[in-house]
DNA sequence: ACAGCCATGTAACTTGTTACATGATTTT
DNA sequence: AAAATCATGTAACAAGTTACATGGCTGT
């Protein structure tokens, strides 16, 4: 998953600082993918580059929190409103909607009913290639089978959410790696 | 797909210059992708750097031939050998394969046959794993779809094969995009 | 002749990745 | 006190993407 969006949407929970996001980023997207500090850092540089971000000095614990700025906020909405492309829907579509799941006051079945949409109109186009070469066949075959288990997937999740998710489970805020004595998150 | 080992490949069948890999990398990986001229160039120039291929000076016609060295041919075939990390199997396995369809002398069915034991071994791996989180068992089911989509498309690959090309196609050599008066490719 | 493509590059930029340096805090 | 972890960065690099410059060749 792309992890300038991803850290933005976090962002867009609470404010966090740098190792903080690290921690969020793997935790809210289904784990799977390591995701190195240095990378938050340089991310959350171009980020404030772009006026989604806004960093703070570093608090009485000399940490350094960023806030999302109205932009960033915007940003953060269209990329999870908006469907994943099915080239690169593999990796990217889970992922996503894992963190998703992990957003308050975000309407996950509209996002997964839009995303069902384009999957559905992807294939629908898939299957109507004449594809004439073997190579062409042989990647459409693999993109048709690919856009077909990710319908199942999408079509499954309610009842995944439902199973892990009895009665509703908090999963709002951010919080540290490790219990500390500095001011908690919130 | 990644570009730089398809060159590899590509260049492991014949000699090739720049803006040839391009449409050969087009060509024999199934469309859907693009590949920028440039991008072509800048690999040859890392692809060089690290002696996996050499550069010719310009011929008569004026076309800067690469040829594959021991090493690039080495990596190529590694590269073609080793099954696709089911991590990024997504986007990767299908051009891959379809590559692999047009170079000839290659055992591609030892290498599906590869894949699938690995594609297999992730798929109980994925199955045996004991989710905690939400999140984590959301990823989890798409990456078990996921690896059943592909152990089918593998699974009908030979008839796929078998169907459009009924009695062995001739898909070796490089050719030109357009057919010009300079020397023909061999 | 002129438009358009072929072919070779270069430059700038984005994203991702690893490794390292530094200091503070926490645990043992 | 020593070791491990937390936290913030920096530097170097790999890979991909787009845009542009240039010159030659081709087709009309």
């Amino acid at each position: 998953m792309s992890v300038r969006p991803a850290l933005l949407a976090i962002l867009s929970i609470a404010p966090c600082y740098g190792n903080q996001l690290r921690v969020e980023f793997e935790r809210r997207s289904g784990g799977g993918r390591g995701l190195n500090v240095g990378q938050v850092y340089s991310t959350l540089d171009r980020l404030e580059r772009d006026g989604c971000v806004a960093k703070a000095s570093p608090d009485a614990a000399g940490l350094v929190v960023y806030h999302i700025t109205a932009s960033g906020r915007a940003e953060a909405r269209r990329w999870l409103e908006s469907p994943v492309a099915s080239a690169d829907a593999r990796d990217e579509l889970a992922p996503k909607v894992a963190l998703a799941l992990t957003i308050p006051a975000l309407d996950v079945a509209a996002i997964v009913s839009a995303q069902r949409d384009a999957t559905l109109a992807e294939l629908t186009r898939l299957r109507a290639e004449k594809s004439l070469t073997l190579e062409r066949r042989v990647v459409i075959e693999a993109l048709i089978l690919a856009a077909e288990a990710e319908l199942s997937w999408l079509d499954r999740l309610p009842d995944i959410v439902a199973a892990a998710r009895p009665y509703g489970v908090d999963t709002d805020a951010p919080r540290r790696g490790r219990p500390s004595r500095h001011t908690t998150t919130r």
